[in-house]
DNA sequence: GTATTATTAGAGTATATACTCTAGGGAGTC
DNA sequence: GACTCCCTAGAGTATATACTCTAATAATAC
């Protein structure tokens, strides 16, 4: 693998473990064992590491939130959307963490972010159309659909800054991608409401399978688990 | 005033205008016209600062979210809510912005955090049961009034970072407390399918006073406040 | 082989940051 | 006046951080 290539792995391996704001220019390069001077052979600083990670995450995302128009969507589709968004903000998880400092710093990744956000905001809007074609939800007005579809993503991408704050303990090694994944059961309940009779107990039963339980939540917080999920 | 105070409000000022990382104890002892050693005569160190401004934020939203029990909940006392915790959000802005940071450096805060965490989600149950005492929304399962609560939560944390992020510039001194009020009408489009019929009317009205308006928003991004508001 | 280019090491630097230390001023008390 | 206590100034420091510079080595082209 090319050391250009290893730098973006590390960086964003640090950055995830530990948080971009912990993690400095001369701890990746320690980490790879490469000297700081070669780190900066390959980039020019340590905005354009991030910026190059951003790209990949938005990458992923695209590719993830590409609604096919050739057929009904179905259940699983919108299963395969909601898991496919959760493992991306897993994978870089580190960039909602310092999001605002991130873009506060550099032009570009503010620009690119708003379209990446834009963009998602779109494609969730049409899951929602979908869904309601297919038959699974019931059809809503436009500004209500938008208005929806930004609470969707509202809560997704706050999902996991909530997690890490109810715990008891630095929990940023300790969150793991199944609690990252009952952010899904929040989701789902915005969907509820507007489940049409034909779907309502198979989504009752998806939802289901992502509700919080008490094993996995740190047991410091048993009340927490209790009000999410009594 | 007293320095000790003038600190803590300084800080906060400081805070606010270009977030906690941007903000150093030399910056707030210059911004003050006193010398380092003045302050941490005050203050054992720059967490100690923040950790008391936190102090003073729990206890403005501990105090906003008191919810009276001698009489049935209205329209109007919901609304005091939303306002008053918007409020607390932006007079203690810069708090959620670097959240996870701050709670990973300060054990106290950490603790302290989870559990005003967990008393606001308390009294977002508290309030959704009242709303629905007083017949404003319709009755529901304990499980999903919870799941509710937490998203509400979600919305009314997240949506000042969505709003910075939805901007072009820099927004950090550009937001305003008008336009991150605009979050009542996400909340408000959370209870909408529960509401009964004999509110349904009122509070989609109510709703429409914080619908977010194009003038609003910022002018590079009109596509965002169309998906918004269409 | 030789010339050129790509890559790497590693010491070094300017700046920033959180924080310390000493000396002393002012106000009240005796 | 002397003593005490609270407060303040301001120079100073240890450490960290992002980044630079030079020289050398490996890879590739001719």
């Amino acid at each position: 693998m090319k050391t250009r290539d290893k730098i973006l792995l590390s960086s964003l391996e640090l950055f995830n473990e530990r948080g971009e704001r912990n993690v400095t220019t001369n701890h990746i390069a320690e980490h790879l064992a490469i000297s700081p001077g070669n780190l900066y052979y390959h980039f020019r600083n340590k905005s354009d590491i991030i910026y190059e990670i951003f790209l990949e995450y938005e990458k992923l995302v695209d590719f993830y939130l590409d609604i096919p128009e050739d057929r009904a969507m179905t259940l699983a589709d919108m299963t395969f959307y909601l898991e496919s968004v959760f493992d991306g903000l897993w994978s870089y998880r580190f960039f909602h963490r310092d999001l605002e400092y991130l873009l506060d710093s550099d032009k570009r990744l503010r620009r690119d972010y708003r379209e990446f956000t834009q963009r998602c905001l779109t494609a969730i809007n049409r899951i929602f159309e979908r869904l309601a074609k297919a038959g699974i939800i019931e059809e809503q007005p436009d500004a209500l659909r938008a208005a929806m579809s930004l609470n969707v993503w509202l809560v997704v991408t706050n999902w996991m800054a909530f997690l890490k704050t109810a715990h008891a303990e630095e929990t940023y090694a300790n969150l793991t991608l199944n609690e990252l994944k009952q952010g899904i059961y929040q989701v789902l309940t915005l969907e509820l409401p507007y489940l049409t009779p034909a779907y309502r107990e198979r989504v009752l039963a998806l939802r289901e399978q992502y509700r919080p339980t008490l094993s996995d939540q740190d047991e410091a917080a048993p009340e927490l688990s209790r009000v999410a999920s009594r």
